[in-house]
DNA sequence: TATGAATGAGAGTTCATTCAT
DNA sequence: CATGAATGAACTCTCATTCAT
């Protein structure tokens, strides 16, 4: 019987992550320290290591909980009765939310797992996990697309999902940074122009959609 | 009359650079020490002190040396006398090669440059710039296509080629890191498919490059 | 009359004893946790705070009453109507049986004691006052066979005293720590053997007990 | 070809070894702190870790060079002509007048090292050797006494050495640390009368050695 | 000029002790 | 009374940078 409740055990976990969050997406991985964690979350420093054994554990803590969730998440949202294509529109538009509204912080977690992959085989896999994750949901997106007779017979879908994914990782990283010339709306519409006409040939004169 | 002659000194500040880069490609910029580039290029610390005025600096004239030449690269490499959508393809075909025979390394470099991002302004600042030289380049490709009717009157030439170029930078990563799932060639030739259908709707039957 | 009774709170305070030594036994005072013996114990840090202000004084009340009732135990056990050079023989075998099977972890505590030593005064006080005592016991014991007659006249009491204690601090020692080639019994032997040719010079042939 | 002469590296490294020898015999070696031997010796933390990779290996090479050449030490002061019982007196005589005037920190040296014995297998290790050293080598002279018929024809060799050695560390310990009552030139006297009435039974009328 | 030994601030981590529950 | 989460000072070790030789 634990003198203090599962929950409260929980909210300081998250606590901690919340605050090594923050840090991480200031100063990167390498330059946080367990000190600046520590202040910015209002504990000290031995409370953070009941929790995690490691620095490191945050950091890939964060990684799982965080960043891995992505895949399950599209799926989650998506998989309601509708079209292939309507599915495919809303995963650009849960990704443009996303990175604009909704998680921003998100998307500057991924750049601060970039950052460690060269440096800890562990983010690597979890990036390559959940890359492959996403792969695999877009791809039978497509791939549904076209048993249905939606999309062109010929689509290669694990290469439009890995096309896809490599896409909005490398809008995320250049958003993420601030980079100017980086129009979510307009890169949007013209992603699934692309999308469309290629997928979705225009057998008889068809408008694209905006 | 320098003592030493300027070759000389220049070639000792390519080999502090490549050593540098070695390290950095299999340890990331903040694990790897000064020591450990020394070492590998077998000279002194003190020595590398005499050519980069701290650790900081070689990084940042890595990146501005081996990454962002990327731009001026590509103009040189396509502005022979082909039409717009030769060069985009050429463009696409260049990467490609690059990422996988060429200059492999210089894949890596980036994903280097990417960690960095976050803790250091002046890298930032320095992918940003890259970005917009490629962007710049890319979308006068397309415009130049829109004005000799090649290409679709309505082609939004900034957001296709910041489309690109987000595309590429994302499979840069995947594949530097050694992702499974990431084939090149068949990401090629659908990007290629997709590119095409976008900008060159088929008004009469075409079939689509490899 | 207090709440909990006085024998439950010594035996949990022996509880506490007992772990601790275990604990020291293993790893030595200074590498145990109070973590560690907490949790050999099976009761909570608090607990253990509640019988002994600091881990310092677990160690000193271990030395004081389990080891320095060292010169008293052999008093009691040695002290019926015997001739002196019976006791002697007596006081070598009880220490050779209690280092062998009855006390085999007193002998490890009390190098955990002479580790102590240097960073403890009051352990080192501890040591040197059960030094002394047995000293003063086996000296007296020695003075009363030179008394008796049963050994020389000329017999150094106190030097004696000092040379046996000495010894089976140093055969304890080297014992408690597995070192190959101190054979108890063999030892024993030849230190009574020289102990009798000192004490009891043959004015006729004897021979050798044992 | 190395800058600094290989003579100035050595005796860099001695004074690293005193400094720590210094700290160590002062709180022992848990309690001493790198810093404090930095302070000590005059020289940064940094400096110290050029010579020695952990502040364990300090210790280690402190038993080394310093506790384990005991033995061989020995060997050389004794092993001139002279007889086994001359050899003897004098490995005693040794013994008495280093722990006296020539290397009294040795002893205190010898003190620390026991200390670390339970947390150290390498530290074991070192003490069982050197032990394993003094006892074959003063069993040596034994038996040679017994083959040259000196000594007593059934005298055990191995367990007169053992004896003799555990007895010298028991010695060193308690003289290290102060304690009174240990009269060192008594306990010399007559452990030597011990060690000669055992050894050279009086078969005529010998008076006992000072 | 080149060298590499030296510096020392600062990193991650541990643990004796306290105290709200 | 018991608990065990929290504290935070102190520890060992690293490494960018300097500078005497």
């Amino acid at each position: 019987m634990p003198k203090v409740t599962e929950g409260h055990r929980e909210s300081r976990r998250q606590a901690i992550l919340d605050a090594a969050q923050e840090v991480f997406l200031g100063k990167g991985y390498q330059l946080a320290t367990v000190d600046d964690i520590a202040t910015k979350g209002g504990f000290s420093v031995g409370a953070l290591y009941r929790y995690f054994p490691t620095k490191s554990d945050i950091m890939l803590t964060l990684l799982e909980e965080r960043l891995s969730r992505g895949p399950e998440l599209l799926r989650r949202l998506t998989s309601d009765r509708e079209s292939p294509w309507e599915s495919l529109t809303r995963c650009v538009d849960i990704f443009v939310s996303a990175l604009r509204v909704r998680h921003p912080s998100t998307g500057r977690l991924l750049l601060v797992a970039w950052g460690e992959t060269l440096q800890d085989g562990t983010v690597r896999q979890g990036l390559q996990r959940r890359f492959g994750g996403l792969i695999e949901y877009l791809a039978s997106l497509v791939r549904q697309g076209v048993e249905t007779g939606d999309f062109r017979r010929d689509a290669d879908a694990t290469a439009v999902a890995a096309i896809l994914v490599s896409l909005a990782d490398g809008v995320t990283l250049y958003w993420s940074v601030g980079t100017p010339d980086v129009y979510l709306h307009d890169m949007r519409t013209a992603a699934l122009q692309m999308l469309k006409a290629y997928l979705k040939p225009p057998a008889a004169g068809e408008e694209p959609s905006t």
